[in-house]
DNA sequence: GGTTATGTAGTGTTTTTCACTACATAAAAA
DNA sequence: TTTTTATGTAGTGAAAAACACTACATAACC
């Protein structure tokens, strides 16, 4: 029958490549009633593919996997034939990471940092169609909106797209555009692209400065 | 009976600040035989004063806490009267943190990033006395043994000259070597010099990754 | 009194950056 | 609906920076 009762088993896709991560976040989804996990992909491809074969009732998905991000997996699920909706959960706790989740499809986001039962019970509200997010990232969510002014992009950073904020993060941890490049399986040319881009965006001068600026922008939101 | 009996179950102390990772880690820990949690902490305080009160037979700890890092717990236990053993566990994949937690005196390092069998071997490794390190970290802290000669002092900026030392400032603060060289009045040439001293000094490979720990040195230091 | 650390500089090679151009989509605006 | 703009991607050749050497004078350290 292809009627949903309500207690029935909610079939979940788990997306992270930390593998121990991903383990003890299987078995504490598992250890839940009426949850469990029917799959586990480290990459957006087998992700993907996971979702066409059988496709679950919601997925959780870390934003840092390694090559494309989490946020071009959710962009890819929300075009699929397959829209379910994804919880992110991530290791940043910053605003910023939250919005674009939400912005680029997901229906909730939890920092890595919360209590187990926090995040079971995002699971619960994702899979029950609502949205999650912290208290304190709706609050500056909101907050922002209502401002419209102009000392909301404090650290410009909103002005990056996606992938050239990954880059800048990278730039931050002290990549070079080769190894950059290596990382999300780019051509250095594109890396470079992505640089002028952003160095353009930022106001930055040369190499070094945006070395210097990216470190700091890392260094300062890990405390 | 005071006699530690070779299969009697093994006390592990877990300092982690992430609620959701450390409950995961208890879990993992607990399914295993001959090995439990007995006690956990999210900040150096609590660590010490659970080890004062029970000490246990070897502690996990995160490298990255909030406040004072991982590194000062793992130097405090070492000259405490209970100089358990400690096994590093950090979101880093770098080298440079595993010769940091070394050198203050950890007994392991692993990265998060680790299958959970891979933790848990290194949580054996370290309870029967021995050094738990991943192939490539080993294989790294020899290689940079062989390379940069005896001097191994490595991570301490101690080892830079004054002159040194005011360059790694103003690279720092984002600039080359041609700027380097404008502010102190000395040719590009001479500066490449003292990056170059300075690079073999702190174990630096690139440009990148000199801008990067120069900035991280610069702002962590200004708190 | 020889060895080592430091401050300084030159030279030629290798890497990296940079300034362009280009193109395909997707989104937004007109 | 057409046009424009933003984004993700890549290539090319010139310019800049980094790098690997070598060199030398002086001061400090055995």
């Amino acid at each position: 029958m292809s009627t949903t009762a309500m207690n029935e088993t909610k079939n979940i896709l788990v997306v992270e490549d930390h593998p121990l991560f991903r383990a003890m976040l299987v078995q504490l989804i598992n250890t839940e009633i009426g949850i469990t996990v029917c799959c586990e992909a480290d990459n957006i491809r087998d992700a993907m593919m996971l979702v066409e074969r059988n496709p679950p009732d919601a997925a959780i998905v870390d934003l840092t996997l390694q090559g494309k991000s989490g946020l071009e997996l959710i962009k890819q699920l929300k075009a699929s034939r397959y829209p379910i909706p994804v919880l992110v959960i991530s290791m940043h706790e910053e605003i910023l990471y939250a919005e674009r989740a939400l912005r680029a499809g997901a229906r909730g986001y939890i920092s890595k940092q919360q209590p187990a039962a926090e995040v079971i019970k995002a699971i619960r509200k994702v899979l029950d169609g609502d949205i999650y997010v912290s208290e304190r990232v709706s609050k500056a969510i909101l907050e922002k909106l209502s401002d419209t002014g102009q000392h909301m992009q404090i650290s410009g950073m909103d002005v990056l797209s996606d992938r050239e904020i990954e880059v800048f993060l990278l730039i931050g941890r002290g990549l070079n555009s080769r190894q950059i490049g290596e990382q999300l399986n780019l051509v250095t040319s594109t890396v470079d692209s992505y640089r002028a881009r952003i160095k353009i965006k930022l106001g930055i001068k040369n190499a070094s400065e945006l070395y210097q600026r990216a470190t700091e922008w890392l260094v300062e939101r890990s405390h």
